[in-house]
DNA sequence: CTGTTAGCGCATTCAC
DNA sequence: GTGAATGCGCTAACAG
């Protein structure tokens, strides 16, 4: 309730002015030469009334809020939990704080979200929520402020990305599972308006078919276990002849999971999955996932120490990150189940 | 890179001075009798130069960020997904944003967060990584900003709270044991300058003794997997008679869980473990895991709600929730082992 | 070496 | 009904 303390205060107790106050405070006392006697009884007085610098105040004077903007599909996602670790330390590192939104993948929400947020003058965005030709990128992008893009892209090239290795995961995916002996193989894709989605499910066609095998795909709604359980379903249903399904990430794996069993069917007896992502806990399920890892950690990290070098210069131009990703094999893949077929030493 | 733009250049785009179009845009041109069609001109103006309001520039008139502090342990725990989720799904509809710190659950960065946050000027604090006598709280007390404390208190009661059923909760995961026929019940504490870590270890203690049971607790130094394994592992050996455990919370009952089987026991036929907060998943585990249910969502909604009224009316006084807890009995807790003792009807 | 001055964008009190 | 003036807290250009 007590009324904030400003340099003023900190000022009249010091016996000084105010800007010199802030000079001092700033280190700038150094070169524009404050004798440290002054400078220690400034500091001195700053703390005994307990100053504390309105950044307020600041950024409307300099321009310079110190905060950045982060946009997240879902916040509430494991996925994103190690983004967003990351990507905080290395914005606290760098003297940033953060301001977070999350907008259940839905544009109409980003909208008004990040015009909230545009709103607090942030000094670049973090922007993990981007679909093909996304409107509000484009917005964030007209008014000036650095973004970059991680997880997905919005299709342009001209702004930095942070992006998972979506093609040759979704071929080592395939790879692994072609391997294993599987020819008939289901895809559950994510949104085709996503970036991931669109490109995984396109390559995991062209690589399912450029070894002889037969791909059927489904879109799901949303990157979630009842959108898994229930595309899964359809797909299942549809295609018999399936024996494994490759999923658009690990939470719509579990959901595929389900639908097979629901259907009396064993994973990975029956049918093998596998994942995208490599989420914690994947490890700890039954059966342990199959997935292809992707280090959320290094997404998170990469993106914000890209967006920290684009805010500190703005002519930098655009970089490009893919982060490789990598086949985790665990218990719900095995080859396909042994059918009554006339082979070169059948029984 | 464009200049921001400002009430001044929709002014001078409407022809009226800067501010009229600030009583405009506010709304009170209604009762301030702007001519209704002086306020379209005006908004039409304002969405024409892709006015939108800067509200640094606000925040440092009215003092009012329209941001709100979020402060938790750790952004990466499954159990403070939903809570966030819940929380920014209420702030965001009362037109907040959020900025939120993880702290890693220390006290020094918080220290450094709390700092950096309180000089952004939010309007209020949404707590969850409290400490018994916490002086990052009392600091933000100080600072005179509104806040609340959500699943931990620091142990001031003049302060608005919502916490778990700490006694409840710890009181039914207790009986469930007991009615199980489990009499030698071991808990792996949390950290006992964390309100819910020594409350939940009190009233374990008094809970089994008072049913004639003996009770052995050891702290763990977090609530992590590893810390779960690693006090898990002590106590077992300590004490091989036990065939329950307590967990402090989920993610230290699935480490009690990996101890019990690196000592070639199993979980539960050998010893049974219960949880603490049924995070996401926890019924995806093998096994599933019996713990008591903390309503995630509930517990950020309130917080969130609580505190945004503390906001409306600073003279609110502190309000104290308690969220009921619910046991989920699943697969991780059944009768202890049969021993070879000389019973009623023995064989 | 330090005080004076100005202004960032906005809301609000006071004139007219 | 609306323009003019003021100041929130701060930094930076300019004096001196």
């Amino acid at each position: 309730m007590s009324r904030n303390v400003t340099l003023r205060d900190v000022a009249e107790r010091a016996g000084v002015h105010v800007s010199t106050v802030s000079r001092a405070l700033n280190g700038l006392g150094l070169q524009g030469r404050i004798p440290a006697e002054t400078i220690t009884r400034i500091r001195r007085a700053a703390e005994e009334v307990g100053y504390l610098p309105n950044s307020v105040g600041r950024a409307l004077r300099t321009g310079r809020s110190g905060v950045v903007a982060m946009v997240v599909p879902d916040i509430a996602n494991l996925y994103s939990a190690d983004i967003n670790h990351a990507a905080e330390e290395v914005l606290t590192g760098h003297g940033y704080s953060m301001l977070l939104a999350s907008t259940g993948d839905r544009l109409d929400v980003a909208d008004l979200q990040v015009a909230a947020m545009v709103s607090a003058q942030p000094e670049g965005f973090l922007y993990g929520a981007a679909r093909l030709g996304d409107p509000v990128v484009a917005r964030v992008r007209e008014a000036g402020v650095p973004i970059v893009l991680y997880n997905r892209t919005d299709g342009s090239d001209d702004l930095s990305t942070v992006l998972p290795a979506d093609r040759d995961g979704t071929e080592m995916a395939v790879t692994h599972l072609l391997g294993l002996g599987h020819r008939v193989i289901g895809h559950v894709a994510g949104p085709q308006d996503i970036s991931s989605g669109a490109v995984r499910r396109r390559v995991f066609h062209a690589a399912v078919e450029r070894a002889g095998g037969t791909a059927f795909s489904l879109e799901a709604a949303g990157h979630t276990e009842e959108e898994g359980e229930r595309v899964g379903s359809i797909l299942l249903d549809a295609h018999p002849s399936i024996t494994a399904v490759v999923a658009a990430n690990d939470r719509v794996a579990l959901g595929v999971v389900d639908a097979i069993r629901e259907r009396g069917r064993r994973c990975p007896e029956d049918i093998s999955v596998v994942g995208f992502n490599d989420m914690p806990y994947t490890d700890r399920f039954v059966p342990a996932l199959t997935t292809m890892r992707v280090p959320q950690q290094e997404i998170g990290r990469q993106a914000a120490e890209a967006l920290v070098a684009v805010i500190e210069d703005p002519a930098r131009p655009p970089t490009h990150v893919t982060v490789p990703a990598q086949l985790m094999v665990r218990g719900s893949t095995m080859h396909p189940p042994r059918r009554r077929q006339p082979g070169p030493r059948s029984a």
